[in-house]
DNA sequence: CTGCTTGCAAACCCTTTGCAGTCCC
DNA sequence: GGGACTGCAAAGGGTTTGCAAGCAG
């Protein structure tokens, strides 16, 4: 990840690492907030500002990807490079697991010839409870 | 739409019926603050905060569809309850165009059986440009 | 009349920006 | 050593909240 970085002329700083590193071990959608938190307690002198300024960074090389719907807008997810995909995303943990195997292709075609739309993308959620949610809820 | 507002015993006030007339009318995705710029036309005497409290309410009661994605998360546009539909987002005018057609439960099936995710719901928007946006492009 | 609603202002996030000092390369 | 990077603090924008006054039912 960070060699991306390098690659397009960004120094690879401390608090840089440090970030992506947060990002690399945590699975979770993350908020800037959450994000800070995490790096804050391994290195307590990165402030707010760099979290933001690298997230951003990160989501244009399309090293994160963004996330919205669901309560907090605003939450990224380590993102795969060239690989368009979707999000199926825990309401109890915010666990968020990734689904590419459907092709909307064929649906945004008949969209296009229907609507006059030119279309350039998509968003696709879907939102539920997973596994171990669904226990934790039946459970005691 | 003020008929529900009082079947679920909410007050029909003046303030209300002009915003949810704004609503009516329009058929863009609203943000608040633009929202609240149409009423305000009419009615200077009416604040933001009423425009977010009543917001929440026909949200509550899905009057309104709460979309994300795009640059402005939190817009809003007019939701016909009982209905589920998916929104094409021209990215030059902001028109929203509603299509239902498309059927997700055998996905979402799928999607369940695999994931074991209990599936409650998803969002899916479509990004392009519509027809007249198109030729404001391409002309002079 | 009674209690939900409202508007104002202030509080409160979250995010961005300006600037002087710091550090990677 | 130079320019990109950082942290601080402050500004900025959007949203929420407390409170006294107002109005629908």
């Amino acid at each position: 990840m960070g060699a991306v970085l390098r690659r397009h002329g960004y120094k690879l700083t401390r608090q840089r690492r440090a970030v992506i590193e947060a990002i690399i071990v945590s699975q979770d959608r993350l908020t800037p907030a959450i994000l800070y938190a995490k790096v804050h307690q391994d290195h307590p002198d990165i402030g707010v500002v760099t979290i933001y300024r690298t997230l951003e960074i990160l989501a244009e090389l399309a090293l994160v990807c963004e996330l919205h719907g669901g309560t907090a807008c605003h939450r990224y997810v380590i993102g795969q490079p060239e690989q368009h995909h979707h999000h199926l995303i825990c309401s109890g943990c915010s666990l968020v697991t990734d689904f590419t195997r459907h092709d909307f292709s064929a649906l945004e075609r008949s969209l296009a010839r229907q609507s006059r739309f030119r279309i350039d993308g998509h968003l696709l959620e879907f939102f539920g409870l997973c596994p171990a949610c669904q226990e934790k809820q039946s459970g005691p």
